[in-house]
DNA sequence: TCTTTCTTTGTAATATTATAACATATTTTT
DNA sequence: AAAAATATGTTATAATATTACAAAGAAAGA
């Protein structure tokens, strides 16, 4: 699987990905503003977690306001669309990687560099789910998050 | 297995938890200092997820220093000995539920009465594993947290 | 025991992340 | 065009967490 973690036509991957979502919305019939568009460009542009207030300094300089609550009320947007996610043990925000597929996605998060790959994983199978299964637990929503080291920075150089 | 949502002898599994910590700390060579001692014993008693100024507050009713400090150098001190874990989706922590094991936690998080529970997984098998296995990304920590209704919540009233 | 070293605690200040509340503006629906 | 729903502007503040440095206490070596 492609995890993100090797070279790519990063240009397009920004615009694909603003149009996919630009398409859901429409489908949708929500209102893809200005905000919420460069909000979602910056976070495929910067293609590794970014935090609110990061997201905040992108946005003054593009003449956008810049209160905090200008940033979460996007970030509120793209999360629950699924466009973006939240990395909570990053207190930090990516682009989905599987833009306009619903999915339960996972996160390899290199401590290294900082990178963050997206990948897939069924909810609905695997060990937690059977132990939840057992217990009479529902699991509405899973946050899988794997910290470690990501191939390139192993090869890169020692620690 | 016992996930923690049913009735036990909460009394008992305090002061097992104290005195499993305490060993532990006696077999590294490292205090279990008033201040640990009786953050630890917060959590135990608490049963559930407390925040850092949760635990302050009670510090201060106990007599204790309560500048933030205190609380999250306790917290690590009871983090990196896996005594307790940290629940990054609700910035909160809570005591082990299998106190001297070492492992890989997971946690089920009721998003109605807020308990949570604590079981294990393996961190070296299953899909995630597969994943990063083949991405070759060396996986060191994982955070997995479910959200979702307890046993007891779902039987308790509809929503 | 002494004294050096390491670990822990006390404390103030501040950094970082996030939300509440309410007014105004814009868009959509009727 | 009016009403309703949605989105934005703004101030203030809440909640979570860390830095930095001084002082105290415990452990280790001479």
């Amino acid at each position: 699987m492609n995890l993100g973690f090797h070279k790519h036509d990063h240009a397009a991957c920004i615009s694909e990905g603003v149009a996919r979502a630009d398409a859901l919305c429409v489908e949708e019939g929500v209102q893809f503003t200005p905000v919420r568009k460069r909000v979602l460009e910056l976070l495929l542009q910067a293609h590794r977690a970014m935090g609110a207030y990061q997201i905040l300094d992108q946005l003054r300089e593009d003449g956008f306001k810049h209160q905090p609550p200008v940033a979460y009320r996007a970030l509120d947007f793209l999360v629950a669309r699924g466009f973006a996610h939240k990395i909570e043990k990053l207190n930090a925000f990516i682009a989905c990687a599987h833009l306009g597929l619903h999915h339960s996605p996972a996160f390899l998060i290199c401590r290294r560099c900082a990178s963050v790959a997206e990948t897939r994983v069924d909810e609905t199978s695997g060990p937690l789910s059977d132990v939840a299964n057992s217990a009479g637990f529902v699991i509405e929503k899973a946050v899988i998050e794997a910290e470690g080291i990501c191939p390139n920075c192993l090869t890169d150089q020692p620690e």
